[in-house]
DNA sequence: AACCGGCCTGCAATCGATTACATATAGGTT
DNA sequence: AACCTATATGTAATCGATTGCAGGCCGGTT
């Protein structure tokens, strides 16, 4: 019968009332009268009718969507993140619309397309490297959508962020690893300029010489939170004349490829040294051993920057303070640690 | 100066020609003199224009997005592909929505809202399962979007789609088993209505005949592709009075929580029992013991079905054949696998 | 009876870009 | 010179929903 998709103007016909009144039945139902609402709801039922996004968002001015800017879609890290995020979204009408940022590093000119573009009404950013070009480029005008930043953030804080408190994730799994009977510690971090690698780095060189312990420069193996970083450091560590008996990497997938490389050399975990994780990702649990962790709770992470986003969006919200929300972080003590055998 | 962000009016003033001109300047450069374009293009530089998603859109009657349909975002197997349909859907100006297929499961009557709610232009699915509510729902109209299937895909064979050569793969999986001396092997599948199931279970099943070898009901156990699942298995293992002496995994994870569980229990792989997976995921080249495993091509799988999406967005395609496109796995053999120790 | 306020509803402008159609111009042909 | 074609540009309708404003209706007040 229909040949094509009902709009507006048919639902209004077989009610017989106005578009407005059709409008506003759907958007706005406490405006109109019940017996007329009623009708309408009845007349769009049997039309068929649904709302044309594109015609709704240009009235409306806006996208209904948000635009996640994920540092590597490949990282198991960020799944569980942006399923956090997209549920919530969903539950306010909102889409996700999900970025890989390696795209953006080879064309930064592509945030502005997302930023001034009416493609999206917000950004949620997976990545803290990402405002760097972003505001470099002088992008601040009012007319840009609202910006939030999970798990990493800008070292200005300029924007809201949520993220967890990795400064005490890291003296967890420090503490840890000391109350072991560890006392030469090594650090596998992530890239010098991240804000992660600094938060944590701080962190754990701090409950280190609260113990008294100054930590040596060789002991600091730098990564890039990836499985093959992990693996480099593993070398890194074999060459060492004096290794030290316990290494806390800045990412699970590091402390994965760390302890596969020594497994390859015939030296096992947490016998020849203690590894602690960051991150807890769902393998970690079931690795070989099963690694001993820092837990984010991933989830919430991206359920919160959906809600600080939403909160932005609907303007409840004023705009001054931009204090990070921190979550908790929980040490998970598994199999990849254990005393140092010589004490 | 500028207080509102610049529309194409506002170009077409400082240009000094009317917004047509500026529209095919900008979308179809060819149809304009060079001269002209020029000082279009320069006065779209100088107001810093930008085109209205929402405007264009309704006017093409289109969204420029393409909804990706998940079964699990936390599943690190998706999110190589993700990446994959992604970086393609981008170079054609599409933007990628990702939903979890949890939702959908709860809520069907979301699917019909992305079918005809004008929220995206066509449909990629990751899961099988999802037709059946949403053919069985009588959404056929030809005002719903072109549907591509990449992994997993209907029964009927309805719908284009993209997927391994499963069954290949489970008899490459079944062929190195089997000349490594293996003659009581084991399958752990996943759910009994999935396609994907079904495929490996079938190509196992005629490899092992092919052998000669008639397999046990008690050595196949039911999964569901998830680690817990594999844990599960590992207890079904162990409570059998003959154990086969290998399992061929129809996922990396459930091989992962079948390895760890067995070492819990003090059983290590190779030695006690040889694993086979199947993906190839990031860690499985990382796992100890490295996973044996079929490779899929994620990311080429992605990068397929976005293609595909693409040629049928822009009509370049008849859509009669609708014949899948199967790509090629590989066995990467690694050290989760040994010969029988007593031959 | 005239007036007022509240509640519904309808009219019509509007969001911003695209594009069918009309017009204008230049160059070429007979 | 008259005519034709191709190319370039402008005019204005259009996509579909939302919403400011105005008008109609009803009951109550003075």
């Amino acid at each position: 019968m229909i040949m094509r998709t009902p709009k507006i103007t048919d639902v209004a016909r077989v009610a017989g009332v106005s578009t407005a009144t059709v409008s506003r039945s759907l958007s706005k139902p406490e405006s109109v009268a019940e017996a007329t609402r009623n009708i309408v709801l009845a007349a769009a039922e049997l039309t068929g009718y649904r709302v044309n996004h594109a015609a709704r968002n240009l009235r409306r001015q806006r996208t209904g969507a948000v635009v996640v800017m994920v540092p590597n879609l490949g990282n198991p890290f960020f799944s569980e993140i942006l399923a956090g995020i997209e549920v919530t979204l969903a539950r306010s009408d909102l889409n996700m619309l999900v970025v890989d940022t390696r795209q953006v590093r080879a064309k930064p000119e592509l945030v502005s397309e997302y930023l001034h573009n009416n493609r999206a009404d917000g950004i949620i950013a997976l990545d803290g490297a990402l405002p760097g070009s972003l505001l470099g480029a002088g992008f601040e005008s009012p007319t840009s959508p609202p910006i939030v930043f999970a798990c990493e953030w800008t070292h200005d804080g300029a924007y809201p962020s949520v993220r967890v408190d990795n400064d005490h994730g890291a003296r967890l799994a420090i503490a840890h690893l000391h109350a072991l009977g560890h006392r030469r510690i090594g650090l596998l971090s992530g890239p010098k300029d991240n804000v992660l690698t600094q938060a944590r780095q701080a962190g754990a060189l701090a409950a280190l010489s609260a113990f008294g312990i100054s930590p040596r420069p060789d002991c600091l193996f730098r990564g890039d939170f990836s499985l093959d970083s992990g693996v480099m450091a593993a070398h890194a560590w074999l060459d060492l004349a004096e290794r030290p008996t316990a290494v806390f990497c800045a990412s699970d997938q590091m402390a994965f490829g760390f302890i596969s490389e020594l497994a390859r050399s015939g030296l096992s975990v947490p016998r020849a040294v203690s590894v602690v994780g960051f991150d807890d990702i769902d393998i970690a649990g079931r690795y070989i051993p099963a690694l001993t962790t820092i837990r984010q709770p991933r989830s919430s992470l991206g359920a919160t920057a959906a809600r600080m986003m939403i909160e932005r969006l609907s303007g409840t919200v004023d705009l001054e303070p931009a204090v990070p929300t921190i979550l908790e972080v929980e040490l998970i003590v598994r199999d990849s640690t254990a005393a140092v055998p010589f004490l």
